[in-house]
This record gives C-alpha cells, sequence and structure tokens, in this order.
DNA sequence: TTTGGTGCAAACCGTTTGCATCGCT
DNA sequence: AGCGATGCAAACGGTTTGCACCAAA
C-alpha cells in the first residue's frame, strides 16, 4: 500500500516535471489527466481517462485527454501498448516467429529462433493466468531508414 | 526461388483449404485475396490487398476484403501483427517491462523479468537494423476469464 | 429457387483539427 | 494585451453494417 503510494508519485511527478521541462503549462487538466494515469496500474485507453477524470472534473472535454496525452507519449513520459493509430496488418506466417519493427517507417520484419520460442516466463507469468503464446517483439531503426538519415 | 514457390503454395493452401473445411465458398475473390496474402512476405494492411487485388480484378470492393481477412482471421489461417481495432491504451511504467494480454478479454498484465531483458537476438536480427528495445508479448488465457468459463 | 456472397453507400468509432473563447501572466 | 490551452463541433480514416442485387447449387 504504502509501496504503491510511493510509486504513484514517482510517476505523477515524472509526468509533471516533465511536461515542465519541456515549457508545458501545468494546468488543472493537466494535472488531473496526469493523476490519473499515473495512479492506475491498468492501461487505460484515452475514453476511460476521460471518464475517471470527469468524476472529478465534470467540465473537461475528451479532446483535452488526447491532446495531453500525445504529449506525454512524445516526451517519453509515458509509454503505450501497443502501435496507435496505425491500421491492422496480416501476416500469412502462422508458425511461431517473432518481429523486428522499425521505429520510423513502421515496417516490420520476421525472424526466426528456436531458442527464443522456448523461452522460460518467470513464475510471476504462472499467477497471471495460462500463456499460449509468447512473442518477441524488437523494436528500434532499420538500415532502410538508417540510410536515409546519413542522406 | 523454388522454396519461396514452395512456401507460398504451402500458405495458398492452408488458406483455401482452410475456407472450404470450414464450409465457406471459394468464390474468385476469395481465392485471389488468398493468394495474395500467401504471396507477400511483408506485412500489408486491408488496403494494399485490395490494391494489389484490384490489378487482377479491378470490381473487388475493400469491403469484401474485410470480410474475407477477417474470416480468415477467426479461423486462424493467418495472423494479424497488432491487435487490430482496438484504441490506443497507455502505460504508466515507463521501465522496461513485458505483457502477458488475455485473448479473451483483452487484459494486459505487467510483468518484469531482468533475465528477459537481456534476451540475445540472433545474428539474423543484426542484419535488419539496430535495436533499441525488445519486449516480450505472452497471450493466453487470464485467470479471471477462465473463471467464468467454467461459469 | 434458395442461399450465401458481393458491391455500394451509409454508419460507426477512435482520433485529429479548425476555430472561437477562456484564463493566465 | 498577448498567448497558450481548452471546449465544441466538424472532419477524418479505417472498419463494419444494412440492403439490394447477383451467381452458383
Amino acid at each position: 500500500m504504502e509501496q504503491n503510494d510511493k510509486r504513484q508519485n514517482n510517476n505523477f511527478d515524472r509526468c509533471t516535471s516533465g511536461l515542465r521541462k519541456a515549457g508545458v503549462k501545468l494546468t488543472h487538466q493537466r494535472i488531473e489527466i496526469c493523476r490519473e494515469i499515473s495512479g492506475r496500474t491498468d492501461h487505460p485507453d484515452a475514453d476511460a481517462v476521460f471518464h475517471a477524470v470527469r468524476q472529478r472534473m465534470p467540465t473537461i472535454s475528451l479532446d483535452t485527454v488526447y491532446r495531453t496525452v500525445s504529449t506525454l507519449i512524445n516526451l517519453g513520459l509515458i509509454g503505450t501498448l501497443d502501435v496507435a493509430g496505425e491500421s491492422a496488418r496480416f501476416d500469412n506466417n502462422i508458425d511461431p516467429h517473432h518481429h523486428f519493427i522499425c521505429n520510423r517507417c513502421g515496417e516490420a520484419y520476421d525472424f526466426q529462433s528456436e531458442e527464443l520460442d522456448n523461452i522460460v516466463l518467470p513464475e510471476e507469468v504462472k499467477a497471471l493466468g495460462t500463456v499460449l503464446d509468447t512473442r518477441i517483439q524488437a523494436r528500434g531503426i532499420c538500415f532502410e531508414c538508417a540510410k536515409k538519415d546519413q542522406h
């Protein structure tokens, strides 16, 4: 409990001071959005954050949540679970395999590895449920984009 | 090359015979969509498949691509790269960590593991680009959902 | 003839944007 | 007064759906 409060405060401070450092005004709405996201251990979407904050601040709008959350992401103060805003992409490879995804162009490259297929997950995970499939997602910059960068 | 043709045929057969087995009619459009997806090593989205198939079959509609692709996914004949149709979810945990995602309810649980943070990727990946971040995504059924199943 | 599949258009939903207003400083 | 931040409403892009038509069994 005490431990939990501490973590929340750390998250909250990271977000608010991060915004301040970036020269972004700390408005009431932004503070409340930070508080909401920091206090959660689940992974809410924009709408969930909006509804939660609206309890305390009935005038807030969903747009402000979107704008604030997107600044937080751009500043690296929070993360996203999946690649937002992209369209669904299909994969005809249904054998176990892994992905290297380029952060710049979004291209996904497959790679295979028997070793990685047999990864042993920590005990902790067994307490969550039954694992059916384990995949690795490596992110970085692909050579195509790296080449373009050095023009 | 020969190797590649073989793989494509395998994928194509898997898709078409899978549809047949499921009692779904093998129409011209569906066959072409299967052929297109099977012949690709990249990860096209619905629109890319649509444009490619339209070259050969100018009357096909985007709707049919969506419908066919969604049957293929439901039958497990192709996979998706990311969880389609879901909204973006935020994560106040920016430390390196991994996810266990429930296939039933979509809930995402964090877990940490120093071992897994230091995973060694195969040589193959180095040829693709510079890796900045490696995360594990385990999928399965969480205990909450498992409980509900046995009502 | 019946049934499922298709194309079209409209709805839908999450997200973004243009614009007028608001509230600090 | 000036400027960024906000709320509103409308736009947007990917996806789904209702409906009438079509084609194969």
